[in-house]
DNA sequence: GGCTGTGAAACATTTCACAGCA
DNA sequence: TGCTGTGAAATGTTTCACAGCC
């Protein structure tokens, strides 16, 4: 398999491609990834009033403090010498940084355990996100709502996407499903997929992350194998 | 944060630490995420009878064949040049790489809508696991089962786990309750971890890898606002 | 004095290119 | 001829060490 380097292809591992238009200067993928928890550490600091130093968002992120320094300084100079980093300052740089300004909307498809598990998550207030659907194909599943978030037919996705397209679709369907479910997000203008189903998802032009339980254990099982024989 | 560089503490990002002992020749990081993939790539082949080719198997992995490649000669020799790989052989080195070949047990802990939908999960058979048990702490939720597995007061992990300690312990209880839990598992002996609880796992000595949904969004969130603006 | 910001060094991973074997 | 296996080059990331500022 060869592909254009430099180009807007589908990366490796953490999959994303862009559309069309305009390629910005990206951070560092390990450090777009080590950004949420560097937020969510100053969020659950101690003392929310006095700064706070790399030393202590490293520990509760579990980096060190030189890697969060280094992370931080892509973001302009946000911190102060001799003090450390304003925990509201921060918080602002680190949200407009990964677009969190904006609510963002989600449609989860798939409406069996793991969708609603997902679609009913309580932590989605104050992070930037709102579930506005969930979607399947199973009509006994569909016409309901799990906590004022509507239930709907898949058949109903492209029309309700009509002018107000979701901005991140997620998959919740068994593996058969998610490519077909994948193709209709992009053909509703979805912007971004976050895939739960067990295949991969080729390059679609959008941005793509797969998060699989599965792999997640065989990954453990090889260290667990590695540290106990 | 300073931690002694080539020591057995937490890596960053993808965590595990090792116990004792002797640490074994890795392979990368990168390497090892892949391997379940090339996995279910090649067990999702065209042609079983056939061999498979570099190429065939990043093209159902999203991976370069020259990675392919590579990743495949650090377990050895294991193609046949002009030819491919052998399907059955290579799926048995990967599955002896990743220690599948003895089925892992794995307990549940918070047995809410997330837990059910992980304690519930399909596909575990031949992939190598076994969901034995799911606890709770709340009485109301324990006493049953789902599809034969019992659902167990969280108080009764430690006394479960003797004889037989768990080989992965997965945690799906709200950000307070997971540190507790993980000092409980790691008390009863439980091998590794798999922490889908919005907090971070300080360093325990078994091997931990966290899943946070929310942190995915967020990542989603940057490439789209790169995308979109 | 204390802590950030950042070049430079060290290290890790991917890509390239081709030798080697069926 | 076709495809693997692998050194070497290119690229990317982390760690180090310290200058710079509050």
């Amino acid at each position: 398999m060869n592909r254009a380097k430099g180009s807007f292809g589908a990366l490796v591992g953490q999959v994303f491609a862009i559309r069309s238009g305009t390629m910005h200067r990206l951070i560092p993928g390990p450090t777009v990834r080590r950004l949420p928890r560097y937020l969510r550490a100053i969020r659950e600091s101690a003392d929310p009033t006095s700064p706070i130093s790399s030393e202590e968002i490293g520990a509760h992120a579990g980096v060190t403090s030189d890697q969060v320094r280094k992370d931080l300084s892509r973001l302009g100079s946000v911190g102060k010498r001799g003090t450390g980093y304003d925990i509201d300052r921060l918080a602002g740089v680190i949200e407009h940084e990964l677009g969190l300004e904006r609510q963002l909307t989600i449609a989860v498809v798939g409406a069996g355990n793991l969708g609603m598990a997902i679609g009913g998550y309580p932590e989605y207030q104050g992070a930037g996100f709102e579930v506005a659907a969930l979607y399947d194909i199973n009509p006994n599943r569909t016409g309901g709502s799990l906590g004022g978030v509507p239930i709907r037919h898949m058949d109903s996705y492209l029309a309700d996407s009509v002018g107000h397209p979701f901005d991140i679709g997620i998959i919740t369907t068994p593996a058969e499903a998610a490519n077909e479910v994948a193709d209709v997000m992009v053909e509703a203008g979805t912007r971004a997929i976050l895939n739960f189903a067990p295949v991969w998802l080729g390059p679609r032009g959008i941005p793509v992350r797969n998060v699989r339980v599965v792999e997640e254990l065989q990954i453990l099982a090889y260290y667990l194998r590695k540290a106990y024989g």
